[in-house]
DNA sequence: TATTATACTGTATATATATTCAGTATTTAT
DNA sequence: ATAAATACTGAATATATATACAGTATAATA
């Protein structure tokens, strides 16, 4: 990154004024008004110059196609919204609007895998595991599970968090960690039963 | 805020993935293209009623004049890096450079309650209160704490982190959440004692 | 039952906007 | 000493874009 005028760089600093005031990108004209610039060129120019500089990125043809380069919105780290679904006692956690409590903002890098959701826990069953009431599991959707996994589990119209264990090809069993809760086994070839995905970390708020 | 339809969360969808992509928001045509819809209106009715509904803001007149309120960017939310600071066994938890044992970025309002570092946990002391091995404690340097807190101590040079509370004027107890480890009692007039911090969140990576 | 909201297609157009061209002047490298 | 970069004004223009108008159709509401 070569160095920056001082013209330069109150055209870069006019930009990110704009962006936060009003949330996208000014036109050549709003820079010049801004900065007291009598002709559109002059700003164009100082674009330019900034781009050719690599401080930002210009879309031909496009109107305000102007991006910061290295700004929070571009660079790698991605601030996402994540829903919090609450654990019903039946039902899936789906996505839908109806089961979402709340919003959480964090970077989706923020745990070692991507996950999908925050899953509100409800119940101890999982207490030995250091889950505990009304933590929030982030949940990644996914059928790739192992022994020892916590995995989010349907049987029937029950979801229910648990230690995943293959007994056989066709036996599962689902493991508390509490001695007060049984374990499930579930034989596929009888019950309806699908895994929703499995606890890739936990967030406590207290 | 009102009710939103599906196609309108798809079209504010949109307009977010529009947004992160490029850094500046979608043209009507943009977001036809996006969504498969064959006249520009479609788009434009729908941005009416996301108006309307008070999920975005339309400048009149101007070219990509679209942002989402309540987002980031106009938003307080602020992005921050934390230090991680190991448990050690002996020693306060200084954030000198030779403590911590790396950076987690996290918006500053994650927790309820605004925090300085994250510890990262030895041992099961709180085990049954559900915080395990490597779990990172967010910590709020404060001495402003209230009888079941759970706070970060120092005795003498062993720091440990424990349920507070106060028996008596110079009499305190420092309450393990597992039955395997022995209570504290701290007399103030004989002890070198002093509180670095409670917990006010917990962050787990599995 | 009439009305409003939703959900589109399709066409048209005023204007918002990027961008080029023609100049002038100063400063900085080669 | 010449070229290149900086820093502008001023005018012109192709096109990118918002937006209105004319329809069609379905579902929800009063």
């Amino acid at each position: 990154m070569k160095e920056i005028t001082t013209q330069q760089q109150r055209v870069l600093d006019c930009i990110q004024v704009y962006l936060n005031k009003t949330g996208f990108p000014p036109t050549r004209a709003d820079i010049c008004k801004e900065l007291g610039f009598k002709s559109p060129n002059s700003a164009e120019t100082h674009l330019r110059a900034l781009e050719k500089k690599g401080f930002i990125s210009i879309e031909s043809g496009t109107s305000r196609g102007i991006s910061i380069i290295g700004s929070s919105s571009s660079s790698a780290e991605i601030q996402d919204e994540y829903p919090v679904i609450g654990l019903v006692a039946a039902g899936s956690p789906t996505l839908a609007t109806e089961n979402i409590e709340n919003k959480i903002n964090c970077p989706n890098n923020f745990f070692d895998s991507q996950f999908d959701y925050f899953l509100k826990v409800k119940g101890l069953s999982m207490k030995d595991a250091g889950i505990m009431e009304d933590d929030l599991v982030a949940v990644k959707k996914t059928s790739e599970i192992k022994n020892g996994d916590i995995v989010i589990a349907r049987i029937d119209d029950e979801v229910t968090i648990k230690y995943f264990k293959r007994k056989s090809e066709k036996v599962i069993e689902l493991e508390a960690a509490n001695e007060n809760y049984k374990n499930i086994i579930i034989d596929l070839e009888v019950e309806d039963f699908a895994i929703e995905g499995k606890s890739v970390g936990l967030l406590r708020k207290n």
